[in-house]
DNA sequence: AGAAACTTGACTATTTTAGTCGGGTATATA
DNA sequence: TATATACCCGACTAAAATAGTCAAGTTTCT
């Protein structure tokens, strides 16, 4: 199990981009260059943050992205589910009765699977953007 | 992120041995039939739990394989280990003075995914095999 | 002897990942 | 108003990982 290219430049970039005091709008351009992260990549992920209102966009010349919001409002799990990356442990469909494998009911694995996620989305949940810049 | 399902069986696998109280060697193909996963899928997890000290296999008719110890101490994060996948969230190596993506230091968010990995690992150091069958 | 069951290496189709490519559109500024 | 800058967006692709299968063993119980 591991973490995919896509959500760790996402943090990456949203942490560049929280690290600035002042609002100007920010190009993916530089963050392209000051995260070492290809620049058509970005603009990929970046349509997904604005999509889920994690970033503002500003066309045109000197323009770029802002944070939709403060940086202590913008919890790590927004920015999984908005790139649909959250983390999926259950073999199975959460919300049906049936069970992973084609199992009528659910398996004997089923509820750790489920309380692993728990623990694993409470670490996003419980951390914020701005956390990551404190040092 | 997800999970892949060489570690679900696995622990499935396993959960079901622990099921039987007797310590009459459980065959593969049971195993395979009970919890619907395919025999030579199976074999080839066994042979790295055995290789890990987790199961002990014992040949021949009416062989199969019995838990080489106590369910209550077999931790779920040695399992992963066991079939190496356990979860990797941070993109450089760890033990090297370099970061990802070819920086020649650590990332923003280098911290953030160790500090992950601690969580999430602490999870399965603290799971026992039993837990699982306690229902 | 024969069947049950573990052992092992190699092979493969499918899916996912980690991007690239190429053509847009909007807007600030010279 | 021309032009450069920067966002917008769908389609494509090479490479890697996943989820198995296949084939040919060996061991041991009955
Ligand atoms: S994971 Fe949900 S039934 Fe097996
Ligand atoms: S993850 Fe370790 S340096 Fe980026």
């Amino acid at each position: 199990m591991r973490l995919n290219t896509k959500s760790r430049y996402a943090v990456m970039a949203l942490a560049d981009m929280a690290g600035f005091k002042d609002s100007r709008p920010i190009s993916l351009r530089d963050i392209s260059i000051r995260q070492s992260i290809s620049l058509q990549y970005l603009e990929q992920i970046f349509l997904k943050l604005k999509k889920n209102n994690i970033v503002k966009s500003i066309r045109g010349t000197n323009g770029g992205y802002v944070l939709a919001k403060n940086a202590c409002h913008i919890k790590l799990s927004e920015i999984f589910i908005a790139l649909n990356e959250n983390v999926k442990t259950i073999g199975c469909d959460k919300h049906s009765k049936k069970g992973c494998n084609g199992r009528s009911t659910k398996c004997i694995t089923h509820n750790l699977w489920d309380e692993l996620d728990l623990h694993i989305n409470a670490f996003f949940e419980n951390k914020k953007l701005e956390d990551l810049i404190k040092n």
